[in-house]
DNA sequence: ACGAAAGCGGAGGCGTGTCCTCCATATGGA
DNA sequence: TCCATATGGAGGACACGCCTCCGCTTTCGT
């Protein structure tokens, strides 16, 4: 029990050991953050300055890797949904939570295709259980929102993570080029959103132009996975 | 002159080969329809119940494939551009060529990928072309609408595009699991597009359950390209 | 200080999947 | 008939990802 409740008769690493195994989650997660899942363990370990193998001693695949490093991202989702919903305006809880959300998959490629399980083929299964958490909270928060009057009362749960999709989509496709301009087309969907049309959401991002749009479009790493 | 104004001179083809042309252009506009551009030629020859050879003698590379097929699907958006622009009420205008568009992306994943420059690293080329001639088009459907005071005068026409990839995300993660949801998400965007909110459009698609949302999140072809 | 145990790197095996070529064989049409 | 034209599909060339293997290095308890 020395070193944390991970395995029950586990020596600590050896000092070298320990320092790789960090220099890999560190890289992991930059890598898998702005790659995606899609990533491969030899660009992980390249850029840990690591051997592969040293990788996969430590890690027997690549899923294992994965849900070692998000286990905690999904907490870090759940954490949000609840900030939500202890937020006494219903509305502000529910754009509390889509916006954070949102922005947190906005700067985490791997995250995102967890979330909504593109990749991989069992998923890892960490993210069906996140998943799983997550939704009953956001049930509760699209329920308050509504009874409350302020989200319209025609969409339901499951639409959410779509609206996630939709943005996500936007945010990879135009990272690249300028980080925050997901934010106009974010504000346009929470707008339809509104119950009371009263007014609209000032939008504040600056938009693509002509050249940023052909730069979007052509320039595109596609994800892999 | 027989055939088209194809290739100057040019004999025609003998009336195997002609079928067989025939037959690949059909299979490839199916298969790149519902399977992307990312499909391999080897699967659309096999599609055309024609050898892989065959392909190659006809069309020397997989871009001259895609440039002879969807020549003509650009002409179909340019055309629906029009049809918007020859519709009094500008509102309705712009709302005809954002849903006819999405239509037909929904329908043709291979158009999808082209029109956003997803995919194909030099893009075959004609797609830029089509782009070039979609563009001021939808320029001059924003600007009638916005001067009519029924488009919210913050968006600009390089929004519409990435609305436009948006739907398209959303299209892609669902059809196989109903391929009318999308249609949810999209009246919510519109709405939030419209400057005077007067009501909401109701939704009228019906929504996923969650069986379906697990269902579009796990079953997902990645696209490949 | 020293030796065994633990750890390291990274070349390379294996599998997968694509684009495209090649050539023995078949076919259309003058 | 006869040959230019066309066909099919095995397989070459290549790229890329996961993961293993093993000769060498480092740590750490004694």
């Amino acid at each position: 029990m020395e070193t944390t409740a991970d395995d029950p008769a586990a020596r600590p690493l050896r000092r070298d050991a320990e320092r790789n195994r960090r220099r890999i989650l560190d890289a992991a997660a930059e890598v898998f953050a702005d790659r995606g899942l899609g990533a491969s363990l030899d660009e992980i370990a390249q850029h840990a300055e690591v051997g592969v193998g040293t990788v996969y001693r430590r890690f027997p695949n690549k899923e294992t890797l994965i849900d070692a490093l998000f286990d905690d991202q999904l907490d870090g989702i759940v954490a949000i949904a609840e900030e939500g919903l202890a937020i006494d305006d219903p509305w502000g809880g529910l754009e509390h939570f889509v916006r954070s959300a949102t922005e947190r998959q906005a700067a985490n490629r791997g995250l995102k295709e967890l979330l909504l399980g593109a990749r991989m083929g069992t998923s890892t299964g960490c993210a069906m259980a996140g998943r799983e958490r997550i939704e009953p909270l956001v049930r509760r928060l699209v329920e308050r929102a509504q009874a409350d009057g302020s989200l319209r009362p025609d969409v339901v749960t499951t639409d959410m993570p779509l609206i996630q999709l939709m943005v996500g989509a936007l945010v990879d496709y135009t990272r690249d080029v300028d980080p925050d301009v997901w934010q106009r087309l974010f504000t346009v969907v929470l707008d339809g959103l509104r119950a009371q049309p009263g007014a609209r959401t000032p939008i504040t991002a600056t938009p693509l132009d002509d050249d940023g749009l052909t730069a979007a479009m052509t320039g595109w790493r596609p994800p892999r996975g």
